[in-house]
DNA sequence: CGTACGTTGTATAAACAACGTACGGTGCATTATT
């Protein structure tokens, strides 16, 4: 039985002094808060206000608090959205251990026996369960959002935020689908957690999830204890050479623990066999590895067994030493973003780490071609026409992803970002469940599939021009950290001093607003790529995003000579 | 997109080029067997 739930005391109206007044005193009692890191009360206040918000606070600067101190003070139950099965476990553990808390936390995730499962959304229901994790995936089951809605949650959190944007195109489409789910929950306040979105990514967020007059506190980025560095090579057997040579060497001064990033598995064991070789404590770690073997690798990490750990980006989310000292890309990033999120693991404790790339140009192909993936207009005509002929057959529950794969014989995650596509064309419309109804008015499955597969070719320009923003930054002669900070639409004004160009004398002073036609963040139009913003301006170019193409590298000189550029009023 | 690795072709033969092909990351949930 719902226990009828308290009247609202605390009303969105409510001054601003006495919210204050009350996430500090829930903050101190809670989480034994004295005073907050930047940008945690700002959200925490746009939070219990009812207002949609978008946090984008460093790693490791407490946005879990966030929604815990905020899960006290509204009325009802708290959602979260959390990426992986292992960090609901987690967030579920910490809250376990915090005062008057205890057992008020579940998740909900298919590593749960059936009897666990509902437990957890029988407590939701009786309002034991204050707070509920689960995965994107689990809200795409009729029953389990049944269940939530009933329970009227007060607050919807999306913790990892930047997975909307790099996850749900294609990897975990179920992302997408969470605007949808708001929606039909009666748009409870939205709140979204990250630690690294560049600005075209926090439009994304804000936009996938249907967030209304969103506010976006966003708390300074800079992590000026960690060294930038980067070591170019030519040659396939000199880099690796000189991977293993400078993480010797880090160990040997007892810079440790460190993490070595390579792109694939196969490069992660070689690594790792090198090391061990030299006699460094080192292991690999990526998602080919047993379960409980990836487990105490990461146990031993954190219990300082470890020199090095080895890894494909499956090792991240949710690691938190703070003690790590350097983190060693073998191969680059697929985007400048993803760089950030995982050179912020170092230095956490704000002690001096070092990030570096060991770089080779022909390393970006691997990345492009992960970035790349369109899927063929047969198949999404093919969907296309069975959602169609399911109207026609006369069947209104329309068809939905079970069915699909049963009649393509594909698997479900490339159908559910087909039908993704399919809708953002408006040729298809997905109900609450999921399922894919004809829209009226639709194009025809021909003309839908071509539509879709545009839309498709968007994504992957997009993402090819974030892998060409990566070879910006192994490249750059100029100060790193400008250039990193200057990626996230924040200006660094004098050379950081903490990165190899610095010490070089490359790096030069950002020319004054006054000193160059087109000064950062100018909105900007160009004829053939349309709209778009200067991110960054160097001696002779310019980085602008484009909203259609993405980040392009313009030279100065070309773009005066020729008028490329306009100033765009906004 | 780039690399590793296997096959073909060359034609005093062995070694080596030239070509073709397969492969590469992240996790949820679900299902069928032990």
């Amino acid at each position: 039985m719902p226990v009828p739930r308290k009247k609202q005391t605390d009303p969105a109206g409510a001054s601003p002094s006495v919210r204050t007044r009350r996430i500090r005193e829930t903050a101190r009692e809670l989480l034994g808060y004295e005073e907050f890191r930047a940008g945690q009360e700002e959200a925490m206040q746009s939070v219990v206000s009812g207002r949609d918000t978008l946090a984008v606070l460093p790693s490791g600067a407490g946005k879990s608090a966030v929604y815990q101190v905020a899960g006290q003070l509204v009325d009802g139950p708290v959602l979260v959205v959390s990426p992986l099965i292992a960090l609901q476990r987690d967030q579920v553990d910490r809250l376990d251990e915090l005062d008057g808390l205890e057992g008020r936390a579940a998740q909900l995730n298919s590593a749960l026996s059936t009897g666990d499962q509902r437990a957890a959304l029988e407590g939701l229901a009786d309002g034991t369960v204050r707070h509920l994790f689960l995965a994107p995936e689990q809200l795409t089951k009729p029953d389990v959002v049944e269940a939530v809605a009933r329970a009227r949650p007060a607050l919807f959190v999306v913790d990892e935020a930047h997975c909307v944007s790099a996850w749900g195109h294609d990897f975990r489409p179920d992302y997408l689908r969470l605007g949808g789910v708001i929606e039909q929950l009666g748009h409870p306040t939205v709140l979204a957690l990250t630690a690294t979105a560049a600005p075209p990514v926090r439009a994304e967020i804000v936009e996938r999830l249907g967030m209304r007059d969103a506010r976006v506190v966003v708390a300074g980025f800079d992590r000026p204890e960690i060294r930038l560095e980067v070591e170019q090579h030519a040659d396939a057997r000199t880099k690796e050479q000189a991977v293993l040579d400078r993480v010797t060497e880090l160990v040997g001064e007892g810079r440790t623990p460190g993490i070595v990033y390579s792109a694939t598995r196969k490069g992660t064991e070689s690594i790792a066999a090198e090391l061990t070789q030299r006699g460094l404590r080192v292991r690999p770690y990526h998602a080919g590895l047993k379960k409980s073997e990836r487990e105490d690798t990461q146990r031993a990490f954190m219990d300082d067994e470890l020199d090095v750990v080895v890894a494909t980006t499956a090792f991240g989310m949710g690691i938190d030493k703070p003690d790590t000292r350097f983190v060693v890309h073998a191969e680059p990033a697929d985007s400048v973003d993803s760089y950030y999120q995982e050179i912020g693991r170092a230095g956490r404790d704000g002690q001096p780490a070092l990030a570096l790339l060991v770089y080779r140009q022909e390393d970006l192909g691997l990345r492009k071609f992960f970035a790349a993936g369109i899927p063929p207009e047969e198949e999404l005509q093919q969907v296309a026409g069975l959602v169609a002929a399911a109207q026609a057959a006369g069947i209104d529950d329309g068809v939905d992803v079970k069915q699909l794969r049963e009649e393509t014989g594909r698997p479900a995650t490339p159908l559910a970002r087909d039908l993704n596509l399919l809708e953002q064309v408006s040729a298809v419309a997905l109900d609450e469940e999921g399922a894919a109804h004809p829209v009226e008015g639709a194009p025809d499955p021909g003309d839908a599939a071509v539509a879709a597969r545009e839309l498709a070719e968007h994504h992957e320009r997009v993402d090819q021009s974030r892998v060409e923003m990566m070879r910006g930054y192994a490249e750059t002669t100029e100060c790193r950290r400008q250039f990193l900070l200057g990626y996230f639409g924040e200006q660094l004004e004098q050379p950081c001093g903490n990165c190899d160009n610095c010490d070089a004398g490359l790096s030069q002073e950002q020319p004054d607003d006054d000193e160059t036609p087109f000064p950062a963040q100018t909105p900007v139009q160009h004829a053939e790529w349309g709209p778009g913003v200067v991110m960054r301006v160097e001696d002779d170019r310019l980085v602008v995003l484009f909203e259609e193409v993405g980040y392009k590298t313009l030279a100065l000189a070309a773009v005066l000579d020729n008028d490329l550029l306009e100033r765009r009023d906004t």
